[in-house]
DNA sequence: AGCGATGTTCGCCG
DNA sequence: TCGGCGAACATCGC
């Protein structure tokens, strides 16, 4: 699920549900998940609670005391609150109990998120070298953050060190409503181009904070309905062709996308 | 049965 | 240092 839609998406959940409320137990199902030790984990927490979060990028910070619940979502992450132990889901990593005997769970089928506690997200932010969030950068920021780099657009907006938030999915779709070509390198866009790249970075992943992430739902214009090898270009009906790029692939309208 | 998957990191090479 | 590539991590569904 997660990129920066899906994360936001799930921090306005853990904000719904999860905020001021203790946390009577824990139990770590898998401690894979955890990047520390689990008895620290659990008594860094119990008779905590959730004060408030933040994003960056595809990282969440969950405020507690002085410190911060820290999560990231790799590729199949997610949050459920439930009522009923029964109801805890497949996948469920760790569980949090509060003292209203509710259940709020992080979710990870395939081991590849992290779970654990850090004292700074600033500092974090910092070490990981993470760039701007790619939501609430300014132009400013984009422009400095691209400065002096040469990648193929696709990679660079992948790249977390460049801006923070965009993954595979969503860089498609932006290079596609930009209507520019995966493999351009950004060094050879023109002013209009890198104003339209930046503005369409920022409105493809307001949709997708709008439509919470789910895929599913998105318009027929977009690209990501026609993302696949059979797709059909909603502007021009061309095909969608599939390209690979650094061990990942990629899709993009040949006819719409072309390169200068 | 094998391949690929919304992510990150690391080593290799130019 | 940058940038591209490919592997590795672990699991599951098609």
């Amino acid at each position: 699920m997660p990129e920066l839609p899906e994360v936001e998406t799930f921090r306005r959940f853990l904000e719904k549900h999860a905020l001021n409320q203790v946390i009577k137990k824990i139990d770590v199902r898998d401690d894979r998940i955890l990047e520390m030790d689990e008895r620290k984990f659990i008594n860094a927490l119990l008779e905590k609670k959730f004060i408030s979060s933040q994003r960056h990028g595809k990282n969440l910070f969950v405020k507690y005391n002085s410190q911060y619940l820290f999560f990231h979502f790799g590729m199949s992450g997610d949050f459920d609150y439930f009522e009923h132990k029964d109801d805890e889901p497949k996948h469920s990593r760790v569980l949090f109990h509060f003292e209203n005997g509710k259940y709020f769970s992080y979710i990870s089928q395939r081991l590849f998120g992290t779970v654990n506690i850090i004292k700074n997200p600033k500092e974090f932010i910092k070490e990981k070298r993470l760039g701007p969030d790619a939501l609430n950068m300014t132009f400013e920021e984009f422009q400095q953050a691209i400065e002096r780099r040469s990648a193929m657009l696709k990679s660079a907006l992948l790249n977390q060190s460049i801006f923070a938030g965009i993954g595979n999915i969503y860089s498609d779709e932006i290079l596609f409503q930009s209507h520019l070509h995966p493999k351009q390198k950004i060094n050879e866009l023109d002013d209009d181009q890198l104003k339209t790249l930046f503005a369409n970075i920022k409105k493809v992943l307001k949709y997708g904070i709008k439509k919470k992430g789910r895929l599913n739902r998105y318009s027929k214009d977009c690209l990501i309905p026609h993302r696949d090898k059979e797709g059909t270009c909603p502007s021009c009906q061309g095909n969608i062709e599939r390209f690979s790029l650094s061990g990942r692939h990629g899709f993009y309208c040949p006819n719409c996308q072309e390169k200068i």
